[in-house]
RNA sequence: GCCGGCGUAGCUUAGUCUGGUGGAGCACCCGGCUGUUAACCGGGCGGUCACCGGUUCAAAUCCGGUCGCCGGCGCCA
């Protein structure tokens, strides 16, 4: 008989035979009798072991392994109202594999101590549900792309390109010259545009910012799209598009990840376009009546996003930014002030997820704004050849991966929506 | 960069204000129990009170410094 997945075996019926193996998850035992919980990748199921029922020596070992020994069981499925999911297994034979020492990890549990236990807090059923909820989400987006004609390319993270806007870079010795970990894929998805003429990719990006909150990683999966023949407004339509189908999906095809982690399928069913577009403009004066003292030219900080998705159900977009607020590569609109640029805002406080914005045509201009940033203009003349051969109207966006699913998954924290969290003073384990 | 908080057993903590031999729960070990639900009952093991210095007859406690961590702002996705 082979190996069946716990999920398979709380299917079957009274007095079946059931093996199956995983980690011990709970324990008790009461004298001739031992309940062993056992966790495996598709969920928990409670065994009991009998004295009288099992080998001496497996009776011995079900009684003294710890918690996370790996196991295998052997056994009769009962039905009882008694076990977790209603069925248990009457084993007939208990193997350990692996003894477990002592797991440190226990009922009571800190912050601090459980990201140093990362790697063992990785196996609890909260983690463990965000992550499939990760994967999930993937698989929608790539779907997603796929349907609309889209190329996923697999772009450098390794660039001569610092720049991005005055955000810090790490950088380190390439054979004797500097270069960067990217902090965006963006120039190199414009360049494949030119073939593919939609492309998107996912990859590593690494913020070196001195930030402290529950909304910033030193690295995170960043989500890019850039599209050919695509202005602003077109540019968003995708982008509350792809939101959306991801949205309904994960909806209707992780309930139970979603009920585990407290976030209703229906508060992300009604995410449909389109989302609410506010211009950077309006959003001031909103702003100022809800009493911030805020003015035109200022950017925004978490308290003004949070205050202008109050009450929306779904994200909204603000739109033309003022253009030195932004980066040199954003299309300048016809009024000279703005930039045809779009951040998407969560609701409920998680912020910022996308940035996008259609891309300036104009060589000079972006020239211009990079010097006043202080930038290189010789690294940038591969980018700027991208204008002179056969240029095209083009828009693009990127979306962090993590803070996405920060949304979704109703977290308090990003450091959760990835397992092995790089943040300010902290990249191990 | 700025503001705030916290470091006591493997874990979670009481004790700090008001100085006088550091208590408990969990985990683990031993014993008991044939239906437990993060079981229960009895016993046991476990501490350089983050580190350095100062005040004092006496410091986990008061003072100064160092280190580590957490929360928030700013910046950003």
């Amino acid at each position: 008989m082979e190996f069946e997945k716990i999920r398979d075996a709380l299917k079957k019926k009274e007095g079946e035979p059931a093996k199956i193996r995983g980690w011990i998850y709970r324990k008790r035992s009461s004298g001739k009798i031992v309940f062993v919980v056992i966790r495996d990748s598709t969920g928990i199921m409670q065994v009991i072991v009998e004295k009288s029922k099992v080998a001496k020596e497996d009776f011995k070992n079900a009684d003294k392994a710890l918690i996370e020994s790996s196991v295998e069981v052997e056994g009769v499925i009962h039905e009882d109202e008694r076990a977790p999911g209603g069925k248990e297994i009457h084993a007939t034979k208990f193997n350990v594999i692996g003894f477990a020492k002592e797991f440190p990890i226990t009922e009571y549990q800190s912050v601090e101590f459980l990201l140093d236990n990362r790697h063992l807090w990785l196996r609890s059923r909260r983690m463990t549900e965000v992550m499939k909820l990760k994967a999930s989400m993937l698989k929608f987006i790539r779907e997603w792309f796929d349907e609309n004609e889209f190329w996923e390319v697999t772009p450098s993270v390794i660039t001569m390109n610092a720049a991005e806007g005055g955000a810090t870079v790490f950088s380190f010795d390439y054979f004797g010259q500097t270069a960067y970990l990217s902090q965006t894929a963006q120039m190199y998805l414009e360049a494949l545009i030119f073939s593919l003429e939609r492309v998107w990719s996912l990859t590593p990006s690494f913020r070196a910012e001195k930030s402290r909150t529950r909304r910033h990683l030193i690295e995170y999966w960043h989500l890019e799209a850039e599209e050919a023949w695509v202005r602003n407004e077109e540019n968003m339509k995708l982008q509350e598009e792809m939101v959306s189908y991801v949205c309904q999906n994960i909806a209707k095809r992780c309930k139970e990840q979603l009920e585990y982690l407290g976030r209703k399928p229906e508060d992300l069913m009604v995410v449909e376009p389109p989302f609410k577009r506010i211009k950077y403009k309006d959003a001031i004066k909103i702003l100022q009546d809800k009493g911030f003292d805020i003015q035109w030219g200022d950017d925004f900080g978490a308290p003004h996003e949070k205050a202008l998705a109050e009450g929306e159900e779904k994200p909204i977009f603000v739109t033309n930014f003022p253009v030195e607020s932004k980066a040199f590569y954003m299309k300048i609109s016809p009024d000279g002030k703005t930039v045809e640029c779009a951040d998407m805002i969560a609701p409920e406080g998680y912020g910022e997820i996308i940035g996008g914005s259609e891309r300036e045509d104009d060589i000079d201009s972006m020239i211009e704004r990079l010097k006043k940033d202080g930038a290189d203009i010789k690294n940038y003349e591969w980018y700027f050849d991208l204008r002179r051969y056969g240029s095209v109207p083009h828009s693009g966006f990127g979306l962090g991966l993590e803070r996405f699913l920060c949304w979704i998954a109703k977290l308090e924290h990003i450091r959760d929506a990835t397992p092995f969290p790089r943040l300010l003073r902290r990249a191990y384990p």
